[in-house]
RNA sequence: GCCGAAGUGGCGGAAUUGGCAGACGCGCACGACUCAAAAUCGUGUUCCCUCGUGGAGUGUGGGUUCGACUCCCACCUUCGGCACCA
């Protein structure tokens, strides 16, 4: 094991000093476990990152994920997240903007309910603990945040607005309740929204979903499916990856809905939906999916009846995984009734299957086994009809057998008025033909459901409704907000624990006054988070959410840094209450995050960090060892942001290090700020070493500003200080001291503590953190001479040092004169010279 | 299968507009300081060889160009998302 870099105590000697280096001085030894509690507390004595409201900047809203405070405290991952946003949060206002960096917990959630079934607690009391915790850990890190703004979404004065917010979708007609086949947790004991399904799976215990029919709250989201595609396209700053994923998600696709009849219930109407309508005269059977309406009436008397009726049951039955799963084979049966093609009029066999579904399109197919993979095997399997009505361009035969499904482009044949068309051609006209004709038109379908919004859990907000016999569904008026969470509840893990609040359930109706029963329901803990940042913008107003100006002075949020786990969860549902909202006229912004970015995930020995693998690093241990600055260095410089980042014991060593040695190199020269030298570079190390001060704060604001590349800006501030290190002794003090300062300044994002002591011991005024970001000299970036590159055949052979000045002709004859070209030239014959000025000079020979 | 991203030394990574590949850091080796060690400071560190005015080299193969990690085409590998969505 390495030895530790941090002495104890004892080796530091009476009252820190300890004495390093040729000059035989007194130097205070870098302690952060001392520097960083005590700048800690005077910045919060100091309220220096309460939020600016001075209206002359211009706004900047940086905002991270707020966390879920679970019973762990924060872990690497959160140390990442909250280290990128508090280095351009300061970065921002030291560049003149005002600020708005806020912070909360994300309090609503089912761990505190079961540590309350499993434990007895509390599960409020379980959760303030856990909030206060991590709020101190965050406190700890040194992150900027204005903690007047704090929101716990488990208070009462923010949940009443949640439920405030879902009035204002049940007035709009986006909250609605409806019977539906639902995903279903068995562990969890509640309902889940698809997108919280991953591959049959609860995203949260991993347990198999079940399907139940039951009663639920819906939120339209459907409703805004083509206004949250279209806003995709206007997020120029959010990863391609993330776009695609909610476009995916969406998943719209043109085609057409046609209408077939079936005679023998009285001419009753299906509807297929088809992305290939041009295919229409290759349907040779239908099939519906086992839940739909129609079967029970089509199977009556049939000779399938039974097998259907059983098939029909185990597919109701069967979860979403045994249901929906890659491999599953296709398994269908014929009804035995027929319906009437809407074009040929030719009797169709109508079929049940399990690949279709009843919640997509119309739950009915057409099948058009020449065209289409799927319904190609089908028909083999089934051993039905395939009729091929598409064909390459140029010559065909109109009668070859297929050996595999035709889905490539070409041109119609046997498909009656419409023979010779291109199929795009037809893609377009026969739909237009069946609307016509009444028979159905052009359509388009979404894989988005709408979001199944209600809980059968304790821990979460409670919805805003009651049931009066004779009013019915009721809502609760605004003013009487908000429907308390009850503390009168059993938690037996058994049912619903607000269903036990006999206080809870029994209420009055708000209409007639009458008795009425409050639902039991709370909502999903994802609309917590779908508003947060509007509230930090007004978080004590205790009318409405959030007042209109107040979220325009701030929306949308600038730089919104979290993991892309919430790719679909978290960000497509804010996106979708923030385009309600705006709907509503409550805020400007239709879009609740300009520039989304995704932090890289944390491993440690090329795994994810995990309790059962025994790779956790905890960030306590490592801040109580090397501080809070060091840890924030690392997990910055090791990697770029959005890359994973391999956690790495030596590395944090050489951050430690590093900021060791910036520690020296202040006190080495803070003789000099006593009676500060003016900044004269003239001798030559003098000006290189200004230079490259001056390039380096060029770098280091765009890599901060722009690129939000933090591991090449902190590599050229390393560089620099290895040039300070290497300034001669005789060179000029005054861009010493200038490159000294600058240096702290550059580095107070990252290691907010260790600059505050350094800024106050270089006689620097105020907090470090208010002062302005260091302006670059152009006039320094310019040189007057410049390296260039000699080449021969694109092989650098030579080196030169020429004026900026000279012209392309002066270096070619300057680089033809070098020994080492008419070397490399001798015998040959010289084809072409390029000369880049500043850059290069290829010579091409043979 | 479809969509998205990434492949560079022993390792993390850099190269911003097509112009010196390997910045910065880790690790390693050697040296200075020390009685010694730690810390610190300094030097070296892509690979190969016949060791010099050498050759090769950014996943593979081709192409464009005076010049390609960077642009184009084809492919391989890894990771992530979606997937019986009609």
């Amino acid at each position: 094991m390495n030895q530790p870099l941090v002495p104890s105590n004892q080796e530091l000697g009476a009252g820190g000093f300890i004495f390093l280096g040729v000059e035989d001085v007194a130097m205070k030894k870098y302690e952060p476990q001392t520097i960083e509690p005590k700048w800690q507390k005077a910045w919060q004595r100091q309220d220096v990152y309460k939020t600016d409201d001075d209206k002359n900047k211009p706004k900047f809203y940086a905002l991270e994920m707020f966390p879920y405070p679970s019973g762990e405290g924060l872990h690497m991952g959160h140390v990442r997240n909250y280290s990128i946003g508090d280095v351009v949060a300061r970065f921002k206002r030291m560049k003149g903007f005002r600020v708005l960096h806020p912070m909360g917990a994300d309090a609503f959630g089912l761990p505190a309910e079961n540590a309350a079934i499993q434990r007895g607690v509390n599960p409020r009391e379980w959760t303030l603990n856990n909030m206060k915790r991590i709020r101190e850990e965050q406190a700890r890190l040194g992150i900027s945040y204005d903690w007047d703004r704090y929101v716990g979404t488990c208070e009462p004065d923010y949940y009443r607005f949640s439920q405030w917010l879902f009035l204002l979708f049940y007035e709009r007609g986006l909250a609605y309740r409806k019977q539906a086949a639902v995903n279903w947790c068995p562990n969890c004991s509640t309902v889940l929204a698809n997108e919280q399904v991953e591959d049959g799976r609860c995203w949260r215990c991993d347990a198999e979903v079940e399907k139940k029919e039951l009663e639920q709250w819906f939120l339209k989201i459907t409703d805004y499916a083509d206004k949250l595609l279209e806003g995709l396209d206007r997020l120029p700053k959010w990863p391609e990856k993330v776009k695609a994923m909610q476009r995916n998600w969406i998943g719209k696709s043109k085609g057409a809905e046609i209408t077939f009849t079936i005679p023998e219930l009285g001419d009753e109407k299906v509807s297929v939906f088809t992305t290939r309508p041009d295919t229409l005269y290759g349907v040779t059977y239908m099939v519906l999916a086992p839940e739909h309406p129609l079967v029970p009436q089509l199977i009556q008397g049939k000779p399938n009846e039974e097998t259907i009726r059983r098939f029909v049951k185990t597919m109701q039955n069967e979860s979403e995984l045994a249901r929906t799963g890659s491999d599953v084979e296709k398994v269908g049966y014929d009804t035995g009734a027929v319906a009437k093609h809407p074009l040929t009029g030719e009797d169709v066999p109508i079929w049940v299957a399990n690949y279709v579904l009843m919640d997509y399109g119309t739950g009915a197919v057409m099948g058009v086994p020449a065209h289409d993979e799927r319904d190609f095997a089908f028909a083999r399997k089934y051993d039905l009809p395939i009729r091929r009505v598409i064909f390459p361009f140029g010559t065909y035969d109109p009668d070859e057998k297929l050996e595999a499904a035709y889905t490539s482009e070409g041109v119609l044949d046997h498909s009656g008025p419409f023979n010779g068309l291109s199929n795009k051609e037809a893609m377009r006209k026969i739909p237009e033909h069946l609307q016509e004709k009444g028979l159905g038109g052009p359509t388009v379908s979404y894989r988005l459901r709408d979001w199944l919004f209600s809980r059968q859990r304790y821990w979460g907000c409670p919805i805003p409704i009651v049931y009066c016999d004779s009013c019915g569904v009721v809502p609760v008026p605004k003013e009487e907000l908000p429907v308390m969470l009850p503390e009168d509840v059993v938690f037996d893990g058994k049912r619903n624990p607000l269903t036990t609040s006999e206080t809870f359930v029994h209420t009055t109706c708000p209409s007639c006054g009458g008795k009425a029963r409050r639902e039991t329901d709370t909502m999903d803990t994802f609309i917590d988070s779908s508003w947060y940042f509007l509230r930090y913008t007004d978080p004590h107003n205790e009318e409405i959410p959030f007042a209109a100006d107040k979220a325009n002075e701030w929306m949308p949020v600038d730089y919104y840094i979290g993991g892309i786990e919430h790719a679909v969860l978290h960000l497509l549902y804010s996106r979708f209450v923030t385009k309600v909202l705006h709907d509503a006229g409550m805020v400007n912004a239709d879009e609740p995050f300009t520039h989304y970015f995704p932090q890289g995930m944390v491993l440690k020995d090329g795994s994810k960090m995990s309790k059962s693998k025994g790779n956790v690093v905890s960030p306590m241990e490592i801040i109580e060892r090397y501080g809070a600055d060091t840890a924030r260095m690392f997990i910055l410089f090791a990697a770029p942001p959005d890359r994973e980042l391999d956690w790495s014991d030596s590395g944090v060593e050489g951050s430690y290090r590093f900021l060791n040695r910036v520690w020296r190199m202040v006190q080495q020269h803070a003789g000099l700020f006593s009676n500060r030298p003016q900044a004269k570079p003239e001798d030559e190390a003098a000006k290189a070493l200004y230079r490259q001060l001056h390039q380096t704060i060029k770098k280091v604001s765009d890599d901060i500003g722009e690129r939000y590349q933090f591991n090449t800006a902190i590599s050229a501030v390393m560089e620099l200080v290895n040039a300070i290190y290497a300034y001669p002794e005789e060179a000029d003090r005054g861009t010493l001291a200038e490159a000294v300062e600058k240096t702290v300044l550059m580095l107070a994002p990252f290691a907010p503590h260790m600059t505050e002591e350094l800024w106050s011991q270089i006689g620097g005024e105020g907090s470090v953190h208010a002062q302005a970001w260091p302006m670059f000299d152009e006039k320094a970036l310019v040189q007057d001479e410049v390296e260039m590159v000699v080449q021969i055949n694109g092989k650098v052979r030579d080196k030169l040092v020429v004026p900026v000045s000279a012209d392309k002709d002066a270096i070619e004859k300057l680089a033809m004169e070098q020994d080492r070209i008419q070397h490399f030239l001798d015998g040959k014959t010289i084809r072409k010279v390029i000369v880049v000025p500043k850059k290069l000079v290829n010579i091409v020979a043979n």
